[in-house]
DNA sequence: AAGATTACTGAGGTTACCTCATCATGAGGG
DNA sequence: CCCTCATGATGAGGTAACCTCAGTAATCTT
């Protein structure tokens, strides 16, 4: 059973990233869920509130609450969407989008931190066994549902 | 910058592994903060509320509240300790306790199905290569600290 | 043009945490 | 012994991040 102790050594090792994570976003007093809600935007463009739900993974009503926070600190405004009255599109503001790239570069340097603990071929070795992790995650998920 | 690429993968995991976990626990209707209470228990043996505060990472407060939900499950009883009469000391019912048991084997059963898409040296690596990242990340969060 | 559907939001609830104040008990000093 | 201070648990009340359900405006279907 000492895969009891693996995936003890993951969730340890996830825990550390998580906070991490949290430390690095400090400086802009972010909360996960609105910087997740950035980094999309920064990714996609400007896009519908509905569909930065489902990017988030969360329901409508709760982005309009992200979107809320993220209004009142002046880092995204909400426009109509010309193609459907009914809809709003979500738009990085400039100081929103200047913060979301810094956000962004500061992630990528501490994950590069985190990471080379690891010489290049544990890198390869880690990127192989997660892609075959999450494959056989979702393939044992399949069986279940 | 493929180190983005490796959090954004290890994530990935992280969550399947938690999805995975809180399916694995769904017979029992506990919550992850329960089971963790019940795990810190079935491995400790009974201890005081306030320990057990320290083991799960959370305030004396907010422990009280999960003995709450287990006492009034019959999975955990509160006696008062017999050196100091402050102090609460939780116990394992006997219904908790092999309650308890029953999630251990069904946690350690879940990690074995999940890893098991990994060959015996995959398996090898990962468990190494976690273990080099876990003293990393703490050696790095001590320059910060 | 009526009816069904969709996009967002107000209202209100839940979970899992938190802090601060309170109360009983315990420990040390004069 | 008694007084003060510290400690263990808990009551009261708060917050963050989610949820569902209902309502309104706009769009699509027929």
């Amino acid at each position: 059973m000492s895969d009891e102790t693996l995936a003890e050594a993951f969730w340890a090792v996830a825990r550390q990233l998580r906070l991490r994570a949290r430390e690095t976003l400090t400086p802009w007093e972010i909360t996960p869920a609105q910087s997740r809600a950035m980094m999309t935007l920064l990714r996609h463009g400007t896009i519908r509130l509905s569909a930065l739900a489902d990017h988030l993974g969360i329901a409508p009503r709760s982005t309009t609450e992200v979107v809320d926070a993220l209004q009142d600190r002046g880092l995204v405004e909400r426009q109509p969407d010309p193609q459907d009255r009914r809809a709003t599109l979500v738009v990085l503001t400039p100081g929103g989008s200047e913060a979301a790239q810094a956000m962004r570069e500061a992630r990528a340097a501490e994950s590069e931190s985190f990471f080379n603990e690891l010489n290049a071929e544990d890198r390869a070795d880690l990127t192989r066994i997660l892609g075959t992790l999450r494959q056989g995650a979702t393939a044992a998920g399949k069986q279940r549902g």
